[in-house]
DNA sequence: GTCTATAGTTTGATAGAC
DNA sequence: GTCTATCAAACTATAGAC
């Protein structure tokens, strides 16, 4: 709280006139962080177009999603780790839920006998993956700044995947 | 502290005759969990086998890690969150060093024209993000155990990955 | 809505007896 | 090597003046 109160310049008292406690500031840092991001990548996914390319377009935002906003991710994970139960079905139901159902429906259409689960979280860990390893970049002699790049990312995704799901289109 | 000594049965001044501050015990804690895990990981990428079978050993390897130490898991992610430059490069170099370098000179056997690098991170992301998102799945509709199966996801990520990389060997 | 002053609690760590 | 007793610092939060 002394260090949020110092970042906006007020004594840490004069926070309480804003947030009933550390918790509702958490869960208001949380809601604003989170909010809007849902929306983002559910329209990614959505259209008319060809299942791969809004495949491509889901990858591709959630990729610019990562990238535009360290603290997104770094909030989820952190939530991931110690959010209770309350938080974490916020985070499932709220934030995740249209998104995730919608790519497994999008799933099934490129390969109706898979297992859209799965294959769902496997593709938000290739995607993911880069971005939480960023902080051990610095220490691996082959280092590119390619592997911060959204575009790029996306990319590599694709084509690993294309030609699993492409193959079935 | 005092958790811990709980834990272990003696009082909080009792630790302190084994770790000299708390600094130091989370260290012991963080080696202690992840020596021998960077063995188990370089074992399965090693041999004169068909590239393709080390890697599904070393696929089938860390999905088995992860699934039967939630410290290792939890420790890691924990330290890519806030670890400081001292602590990530031990991770880097000491625990995860060799076994991506290893990984990385597979993946240019099976695709010498692949970004090594890159695709290293992608495969530990397919393998690792179903247990990162194991907290959620409670609340998803469609949890079903198989989701938390090693050799099932090892044999999801394989499939997806033998199309990619099996058209190149 | 912000401040100063301070309450009440928790935390990491030490002193010294056994 | 463990205990009891205790400290100093840091923390969340409140009281009350302006």
């Amino acid at each position: 709280m002394r260090n949020i109160a110092e970042a906006v310049n007020i004594t840490t008292p004069a926070l309480y006139n804003h947030f009933k406690n550390k918790q509702s500031l958490y869960l208001a840092a949380i809601s604003d962080t989170f909010e809007n991001k849902s929306e983002l990548l559910l329209q990614a996914l959505s259209g008319q177009e060809k299942p791969l390319l809004r495949l491509h377009r889901f990858i591709t935002q959630l990729s610019q999603v990562l990238h535009d906003d360290p603290d997104f991710h770094r909030l989820m994970q952190r939530e991931l780790l110690d959010g209770d139960e309350e938080r974490l079905r916020y985070l499932a139901q709220e934030i995740f839920g249209a998104s995730f159902q919608q790519m497994m429906e999008l799933l099934v259409e490129l390969n109706p006998d898979c297992d859209a689960h799965s294959l769902a979280v496997i593709i938000i860990g290739m995607v993911q993956k880069p971005y939480e390893l960023n902080p051990l970049d610095r220490f691996f002699p082959d280092s590119r700044q390619q592997h911060n790049n959204p575009a790029y990312i996306s990319g590599q995704v694709m084509a690993v995947l294309s030609t699993y799901l492409g193959d079935t289109v």
